[in-house]
DNA sequence: TACTAAGCTCTTTTT
DNA sequence: GAGCTTAGTA
């Protein structure tokens, strides 16, 4: 490691420092020119990070001059709260935040230099694929082909590389082999996207990063202002800056030169959205002045999970050379599990979280539970309510996914920003007014025959005959639309939610609707009034309350779900992206299974299996005291029952630290220990998966057997032998409904408890 | 135009 | 299983 001469006297080194071990303490003290920390898991990052900023506070520099970026909400509110600790209410003025929020504050401020209205909307990327829809839909392209997640991922990726879709279609080697490929309109849909997000005056995900590099780049004023404004500029999860964010800090950075990247090779996962790794393993190249630490001490684990996490990461070839080690005890080995299926692996689960959280007295919260994907989840989650767990999940889809808050949303949106097409064409039938598909078709041919915004059809409509009878209804909605706006000055953003919950009808749809869905619904609008509520009453921050600033959180904040009280006692349940950066006394790792983890998708596309890898390593070293390993050797997946193979990462751990045999409901010998086809190296290219699945209909189905016709079985009772054409065999546990409604539970031997409606189950009685 | 049942498709990670 | 499309009916 770099040796640095400390030139400060020593009184001025405020007493927090002392804390730091001494390479926490170079790193956090060198505040000046371009500094690299390179950060192992659980190195005490975020402690030094924190620290900087308060040392830099405390030599006097005004709060308003740092900048410091992260990649989650959660991240930047644990930071500001530690500084603030140490150093007071200033830190509030700080520069703290995602690359997007930050930028999209800036952009707010300079919007119209770009074009945009300063309320520019923000398209999540459910706007985004079904503005993808809409677009081949009009321009009669096959999805088939053009599959909008393919159209939108390969925009997304242009445009993190700072190509528009000018460039896009100047760029020959693009065109060709787009050409070759058999999809040469990507180019026009691309050029298509754009321009109709500009209509609507709206910046998806990527327009945030790439329109705020386009504004610092063509308006030197701009430019000029925000070099100087940040003094200090720090970057944490240096590792997942993608090109875009990698220009705009770097230019950002250009006049002061004091900016200060954090991160760890070892822990990028995020290849798959554009991060660029290469960011961090040539950052040495981009400053050559550059002072580097290396925080290699891990306080958070025992040496048995820091051990393993080192003997699995040792397979990445790509990685900067650091050896991760710690002072903290031996520790347990990891104990790994098999188990029949994944309702078997959830009980498990559930079972070794109650007698942990007895013998060890720990609450809840000491727990997590992590797994690769959020279908997972629904296996865990069962047998955490029957063991009685009290559990929360974290990601998945939030409060503000779900259809009836994004239907308020768009109402509001579309308050904001009548020109923002998404939100229109969601709402413009909702509730039920009349305005059925072929008259909205018409609309949005005439808008985009005019090369206007739908929105400009509608407040027009006289002028278009052959809308018909609907007019009256479209010009009502219009002025409805407008009645809402005319309140946008003299109202606050909750009374004007609650005038739209009211007026637009949606209130009483909702309450009028009586079934289960319908009441959570109304609930769900009621939950969301009061959030707009506690938005406006929040004094917390000082920003300004109005609708878009509402708007704009609900877009870029995605962090919590609203329902969930933050202050129960739950067991946490995420995937492993989600658990970056946090922190568990035990965890446990599930679906450990080869084309789950590590995904097949990642391992058909590039060579993603290193990725694959890290995450895996993140997973670990996620743990402090206890770590659990799991798999199922089959699994109830989209539907089918796959067999499975344990995971190849298993086999790379060093198994001195492992604890195979531990627990498992069928202890396997040694031997049969994860026995599998040598592992596929990952240079070689790799063949699609084999995926074994049990009963399963044959694709063209086979001549009806008309034992298996669904229909009549009502002599059906409890206790019966069943033969299901997909689930195959089990007994009947329990009968309920009746007439056309009788369903039955059956226990199926190989997959668990399902309930059937009798009227449609193909199966017999055995 | 609105609603429903049946059929078909796609299955990763997220700001 | 979920989300979406289609076809048929009210």
């Amino acid at each position: 490691m770099m040796q640095w001469p400390d030139q400060r006297p020593a009184d001025d080194i405020p007493p927090f420092i002392d804390s730091l071990n001494p390479s926490q303490r170079e790193a956090a003290l060198n505040t000046d020119g371009p500094v690299m920390i390179i950060a192992g898991a659980g190195s005490g990052k975020t402690r030094v990070l924190t620290y900087r900023i308060a040392y830099i506070m405390h030599k006097g520099t005004d709060p308003f001059n740092i900048l410091s970026l992260t990649f989650t909400n959660k991240a930047a509110k644990e930071m500001r709260t530690r500084i603030e600790n140490l150093v007071g209410a200033e830190a509030k003025n700080l520069w703290m935040g995602t690359f997007h929020s930050v930028f999209a504050r800036i952009l707010r401020q300079e919007a119209d230099k770009l074009g945009y209205p300063s309320n520019f909307t923000i398209y999540d990327s459910d706007d985004s694929k079904s503005l993808i829809k809409a677009i081949l839909k009009e321009m009669q392209i096959d999805d088939k082909v053009y599959k909008p997640s393919l159209v939108l991922s390969r925009i997304s990726l242009a445009k993190n590389n700072l190509m528009g879709a000018k460039d896009y279609l100047n760029n020959e080697e693009l065109t060709n082999s787009d050409k070759a490929a058999g999809r040469p309109k990507f180019g026009e849909i691309f050029k298509q996207y754009t321009s109709r997000c500009f209509k609507a005056g709206a910046m998806d995900f990527d327009d945030i990063l790439v329109n705020t590099y386009y504004l610092l780049n063509q308006h030197h004023d701009v430019l000029n202002k925000w070099q100087h404004r940040f003094k200090y500029i720090m970057v944490d999860e240096y590792q997942d800056t993608n090109h875009v964010q990698y220009m705009i800090t770097k230019q950002l950075a250009a006049v002061h030169q004091n900016i200060c990247v954090v991160g760890d090779d070892a822990q990028s996962i995020y290849a798959f959205r554009g991060a660029n790794i290469q960011n961090i393993l040539n950052y040495e190249r981009d400053y050559p002045e550059v002072a580097t630490f290396k925080l290699e001490q891990n306080y958070r684990s025992t040496k048995n999970i820091v051990n393993a996490a080192s003997s699995l990461i040792k397979h990445n070839k790509h990685q900067l050379e650091k050896e991760v080690w710690t002072a903290n005890e031996e520790g347990e080995k990891i104990k790994v599990s098999r188990n029949p299926s994944d309702s078997d692996e959830g009980r498990r689960v559930a079972q070794l979280i109650f007698e942990d959280k007895h013998h060890l007295h720990l609450p809840n919260k000491a727990f997590a539970i992590l797994y690769r994907t959020n279908a997972q989840s629904r296996s865990i989650e069962e047998a955490l309510r029957k063991q009685g767990i009290e559990y929360r999940i974290y990601g998945g889809i939030s409060f503000y996914q779900r259809k009836e808050v994004k239907d308020m949303l768009a109402y509001l949106r579309l308050v904001i920003n009548p020109q923002d097409e998404e939100a229109l064409k969601r709402i413009i039938n909702y509730p039920a007014r009349g305005i059925g598909n072929t008259t909205i078709t018409r609309l949005v041919y005439h808008a985009n025959e005019k090369n206007i915004s739908i929105w400009d059809v509608i407040k027009d409509i006289r002028k278009y005959p052959d809308i018909g009878a609907s007019s009256a209804k479209v010009e009502q909605f219009g002025m409805l639309i407008d009645s809402f706006r005319s309140k946008d000055n003299s109202k606050n953003a909750y009374e004007i939610a609650v005038d739209v919950a009211k007026r637009s009808g949606m209130l009483k749809t909702l309450f009028d609707d009586k079934s289960p869905e319908g009441l959570s619904k109304y609930e769900n609008i009621t939950e969301f009034l009061n959030s707009v509520q506690e938005f406006v009453e929040d004094d917390e921050n000082e920003s300004e309350k109005t609708l878009p600033m509402f708007l704009e959180n609900v877009a870029l904040y995605t962090d919590e779900d609203r329902t969930n009280d933050p202050n129960r006692d739950c067991v946490s349940l995420m995937t492993i992206h989600a658990s970056k950066g946090l922190e568990f006394p035990i965890v446990h790792i599930v679906g450990l299974e080869e084309n789950l983890f590590p995904s097949q998708m990642a391992l058909m596309n590039r060579n993603e299996i290193e990725e694959e890898r890290r995450l895996f390593y993140v997973a670990i070293t996620r743990a402090e005291q206890r770590l659990y390993l799991s798999f199922a050797t089959s699994r109830f997946r989209h539907g089918n029952l796959l067999h499975c193979e344990p995971s190849r990462f298993l086999q790379e751990i060093d198994g001195k630290y492992l604890d195979i045999a531990a627990n498992s409901m069928q202890a396997p010998s040694m031997a049969q220990r994860f026995h599998r086809e040598p592992s596929v190296s990952s240079k070689q290219p790799l063949q699609k998966p084999k995926v074994y699945t049990t009963p399963r209909p044959t694709q063209p189905l086979p001549p009806v057997d008309p034992d298996f016709t669904s229909g009549d079985i009502s002599q059906l009772a409890v206790g019966d032998r069943v033969q299901h054409q997909r689930f195959g065999t089990g007994t009947v546990v329990e009968m309920e409904g009746g007439g056309d409604n009788k369903k039955a539970k059956v226990l199926f031997d190989q997959v668990g408890h399902k309930t059937l409606v009798l009227k449609f189950a193909k199966m017999k009685i055995i």
